[in-house]
DNA sequence: CCCTGATTCGC
DNA sequence: GCGAATCAGG
């Protein structure tokens, strides 16, 4: 697996908000958190917070220079990535426009945030932050027509299936073989079902209650 | 033990 | 340039 120009893009805005080198291997696959983590050095990108931080450069530290006594050969193989080879290459460049952004992984502190419960004008409830019934944020926006149509995805509603009338709440993870949309009749004038807007469109709080964290534009680390 | 990132160094 | 091996802290 090369260091295409897209897998830099999406290794740079991962490290930069904050995902660890393991979810960035796991994401893009075929990698390892060692070549994630050798890579962002090599890309000048910077330590985050460190679990080692307590060193005075110490430089009287020195492997072995010459006599590896023993190798030992190479143990070391748990998981040989037998990632899903993804056919299509995804190009993160264009983004289905109604595919909302605000994703918000970190789970809210759930002390005192005040339960806020409005609707919205199509007759949704909005959600207000403090009670996200699940954390699972919207899918990422990325290129996602599956090659070939698998059994999963027999009855769900794919890419192709998406219109003006059906909700196109991803659920899943774009190139996951059940990645699909949620498929139910739109909430009038909304590009989701009304349960659905309850999840995209979310109740203001008052001012100084929250801050929220930036939101992260990869879509944030995959959840498993 | 698990996790994390940093560093080294053979390729 | 790449990344496995290794180190070291949490």
């Amino acid at each position: 697996m090369s260091w295409t120009e897209e897998r830099i893009a999406t290794l740079t805005k991962m490290w930069e908000s904050g995902a660890t080198a393991s979810q960035i291997a796991d994401e893009l696959g075929g990698v390892s958190r060692n070549a994630v983590i050798g890579k962002a050095h090599r890309l000048g990108l910077k330590s985050r917070p460190s679990p080692v931080k307590a060193n005075d450069q110490k430089a009287a530290k020195k492997k072995e220079a010459v006599a590896p006594a023993k190798k030992p050969a190479k143990p070391r193989v748990k998981a040989p990535a037998p990632k899903v080879e993804q056919a299509a290459s995804d190009d993160a460049t264009d983004a289905p426009k109604a595919i909302p952004e605000n994703s918000q992984p970190i789970p809210n502190r759930p002390e005192n945030l005040p339960k806020i419960h409005s609707v919205g004008p199509g007759g949704f409830v909005r959600q207000g932050p403090g009670d996200q019934q699940a954390p699972i944020p919207p899918a990422p926006p990325r290129r996602l027509v599956p090659a070939k149509p698998s059994p999963e995805i027999a009855n769900k509603t794919s890419l192709l299936d998406l219109n003006e009338r059906v909700c196109r709440w991803p659920m899943g993870h774009p190139g996951e073989a059940d990645f699909h949309f949620c498929g139910e009749k739109v909430n009038p004038g909304f590009p989701y079902c009304v349960q659905h807007c309850g999840r995209a469109y979310q109740a203001q709080l008052p001012r100084g209650a929250r801050r929220p964290p930036p939101p992260l534009p990869f879509g944030g680390p995959r959840v498993r």
